[in-house]
RNA sequence: GGCGAGGUAGCUCAGCUGGUUAGAGCGCACGACUCAUAAUCGUGAGGUCGAGAGUUCAAGUCUCUCCCUCGCCA
């Protein structure tokens, strides 16, 4: 039995995610878990919310709600949303929890052990009134340049030119408007990335598993050269910066920067588990207690494939200690609306609380999966999401269930037909199977999500072909045996549809597996090689329960009513 | 401006290291069937693979130039 490590990239904390986000990274992470589950495999399946940081602290305080109080119940809320979508986490942690502050400050202090970390002073801007430094994208004024008004201070969105926040005529803070501003001397502790290239450039060399996008993103970070980085911020809310296990003198108010803590945040959610579920973390991620069997997956959006191919790594190698790095890694584009941004500001998207409003998460889940934004960018539309789920759901997978359990019950007593033999209807299925459920496997194994997607689907269809092959309903008028064999065989194939649907639509499949009475310990993806029993597997006279309608069709009104409340169509 | 990804049937997308008449789903047309959520099954129409040039016996697949889209970065 394999043992397998998955992490989800980790939604950040200030709102629930959009769709988008869903798609490329949490959700596939989720098929993927639950394929490797069925196929027999030990899963740890891990995420967490990223906490830190300064847009956590500003959305609490325009919330009016300590930063806190104000996390606690966005974590929750995302929490719930996953729970909608049925994300089945071995455990959905904190940043901002025990281990991972734990943690963090281990690594900062193992690093400098290393001589990997220094203490550099930076000059800042600090805003009086706000009682804060302001990062640079916080410090707005005039562009020196264009004399735009409203540049920020890192960039003009005007001209384009970079900026250092000093250069802006007339700056403010942009958290409060306060010109109250003057620069500051700070200490910072630096990452001397630099140091490790070589190392890190090795790593990736060695690294297999991975696909071309992540291994040309992290030879681009390094062909461009690694820069030392900051990992330390002006801020309150975050992992604060210990030396020897006490707070580091002259560090009193800092606090790691967001994008040091975050990742550590896989291995501390981790142990949250083990704290809630008496597991053994390490086993998963020390490779000297146990983790040397382990193969770690990754699954995240390109953004962030520089932080887990070149960043994260630099922590974690720089360390010198026994852990686990990650072996294989899936990264996806971006999902989009209309060809366009997802966006809050001008209404054109669904998040994910409210996708939950409209329909169940079993429909989203499928859609997302199909039209996976894989080998480049993939378009949301309402009219092509009803199309998938009104043609896939409903009509090819829906439809077949309803047929051929709603027969059973009004010809065959609603049991399991024992008569009839086999003949030629059933050897093209058994044909079409043994060389179509291989290819599914393959194709979820390679983490190909949509072509998985598509095998399941072509599957699906075969089963109403063969009905159409077998036509009981016609047999029946002559031969009620003749008619058996194909009503078996019909439900012998609903239950084998819902089993492979497991991972994309687990709780239509369940509800399918339910009704026909097919116990927890066969709904496994072991198939075996002989389709003849596969196709014969119910027990003969059991008895089973149409189920209701799996998959309601999307109307057209309701889609112009969710194309006018979300943006759509007419943009 | 630099970098990256991409431009393949009406739509959404597959097409690996170049090689028989370029594929799938949806949509469309016609036909079949009637067990079923007017569902299903079959057949068919539809593409000069962004434009141009080049390499090659052979290019959607390699090289160059150009056009367009999207994203990232500075």
């Amino acid at each position: 039995m394999a043992r397998i490590l998955i992490t989800s990239a980790l939604p950040y904390i200030n709102g629930v995610k959009h769709l988008g986000n869903l798609a490329g990274s949490m959700l596939p992470a989720d098929v993927y878990a639950r394929f490797q589950r069925l196929m027999g495999n030990d899963v740890l399946f891990i995420c967490a919310t990223d906490e830190h940081g300064t847009p956590a602290e500003l959305a609490a305080a325009d919330a009016g709600m300590d930063v806190r109080a104000y996390c606690d119940e966005q974590h929750d809320i995302q929490k719930r949303a996953g729970d909608g979508f049925s994300l089945s986490y071995d455990y959905f942690g904190r940043t901002s929890n025990e281990p991972n502050i734990r943690l963090t400050q281990h690594f900062a202090e193992v690093l400098e052990e290393k001589g990997l970390i220094e203490e550099r002073v930076e000059h800042q801007v600090f805003s009086i009134d706000d009682g804060r430094f302001l990062p640079d994208r916080y410090v707005e004024g005039t562009c020196p340049h264009c004399g735009f008004e409203r540049a920020r201070g890192d960039q003009c969105d005007s001209c384009g030119r970079l900026l250092e926040p000093t250069d802006l005529k007339e700056p403010y803070s942009k958290i409060s408007g306060s010109k109250n501003l003057e620069v500051r001397e700070t200490k910072h502790l630096h990452l001397l990335q630099t140091k490790m290239e070589g190392q890190i450039r090795d790593w990736v060399d060695a690294s297999d598993g991975w696909p071309s996008l992540a291994k040309s993103i992290a030879y681009k970070w390094l062909d461009e050269g690694l820069r030392d980085r900051s990992i330390t911020r002006d801020l309150k809310w975050g992992v604060p910066v210990t030396k020897d296990g006490a707070p580091r003198p002259g560090f009193e108010t800092k606090v790691f920067y967001v994008w040091f803590d975050a990742p550590i945040g896989y291995i501390g959610a981790s142990e949250e588990w083990a704290q809630a579920n008496g597991g053994d973390w390490e086993s998963w991620w020390r490779t000297d207690k146990g983790a040397d069997d382990v193969t770690y997956v990754q699954f995240m959006g390109k953004d962030n494939v520089a932080f887990h191919t070149v960043s994260f790594p630099a922590t974690i190698l720089g360390s010198q200690e026994p852990w686990k790095t990650v072996d294989k890694l899936k990264a996806f584009n971006w999902l989009t609306w209309y060809g366009g941004k997802f966006s809050t500001s001008e209404k054109r998207g669904v998040f994910m609380d409210q996708a939950l409003d409209l329909l169940p998460g079993d429909y989203w889940r499928w859609y997302l999966t199909a039209n996976a934004p894989e080998g480049s960018d993939s378009a949301f539309t309402w009219e092509h999401f009803q199309s998938l789920i009104n043609s896939d759901l409903a009509n090819v997978l829906g439809n077949f269930v309803n047929r051929i359990t709603k027969y059973t019950a009004s010809k065959f007593d609603g049991q399991v037909p024992a008569t009839g033999e086999w003949g030629e209807a059933e050897d093209w299925i058994a044909a079409e199977l043994e060389q179509r459920l291989p290819a599914i496997i393959a194709n979820m194994e390679a983490m190909e999500f949509r072509k998985a997607a598509s095998e399941v689907r072509a599957v699906w269809a075969a089963g109403n072909e063969y009905l159409t092959k077998a036509e009981p309903w016609v047999k029946y008028k002559s031969d009620v045996d003749a008619a058996a064999i194909g009503v078996r065989t019909g439900l012998n194939l609903v239950v084998l549809f819902a089993i492979l649907a497991q991972p994309f639509i687990p709780n239509a499949a369940a509800t399918v597996l339910d009704a026909l009475g097919v116990s927890e310990d066969k709904r496994s993806w072991q198939f075996g090689d002989d389709m003849k029993t596969l196709l014969d597997a119910l027990p003969h006279g059991h008895a089973i329960e149409p189920p209701a309608v799996l998959f309601a069709k999307i109307e057209d009104a309701q889609l112009a009513e969710w194309s006018e409340r979300f943006g759509g169509s007419q943009d």
